[in-house]
DNA sequence: GTCTTGACTAAGC
DNA sequence: GGCTTAGCCAAGA
């Protein structure tokens, strides 16, 4: 049996999961979708947790102002930021545009017609 | 049980 | 846009 806890974690894994390449999300997106409610900070401490058997992209998640929740110039800063580069989405100044890279189902479904 | 910590956020300047 | 402050919520000590 799995424990509760991680039970909750591999909600968020599996909503992190569904962010398609070249996108992001917020913590507190993530939340919201993994019925977290307002547990943004959950979504961080799950992250952590994730298991590399099972890879997450947990490079995908940022925070709400766009930008990397991680010391800038720390090597787990650069990592995720080179893995989103990778994956052609732009940094302006440290800061991603959401308008523009934020992952949103619901419009995405409406404008480009992805389930 | 309380207190601190943190991969967060919204609101007010 | 930046900076501060208050609120948030689960895990650890």
């Amino acid at each position: 049996m799995v424990p509760v806890s991680t039970e909750r974690y591999e909600n968020v894994w599996r909503t992190v999961r569904a962010i398609p390449h070249g996108r992001v999300a917020t913590y507190g997106q993530i939340a919201d979708l993994a019925g977290l409610g307002r547990g943004a900070r959950q979504v961080g401490r799950a992250l952590r947790e994730a298991p590399e058997d099972d890879p997450v992209p947990w490079h995908r998640v940022i925070n709400a102002a766009g930008r990397i929740s991680f010391p800038a110039g720390s090597p787990a800063y650069r990592r995720q930021r080179r893995l989103l580069e990778a994956e052609g989405v732009v940094f302006l100044n440290g800061r991603v545009d959401l308008a523009r890279y934020r992952w949103d189902r619901p419009l995405d479904a409406l404008l480009w017609g992805e389930p």
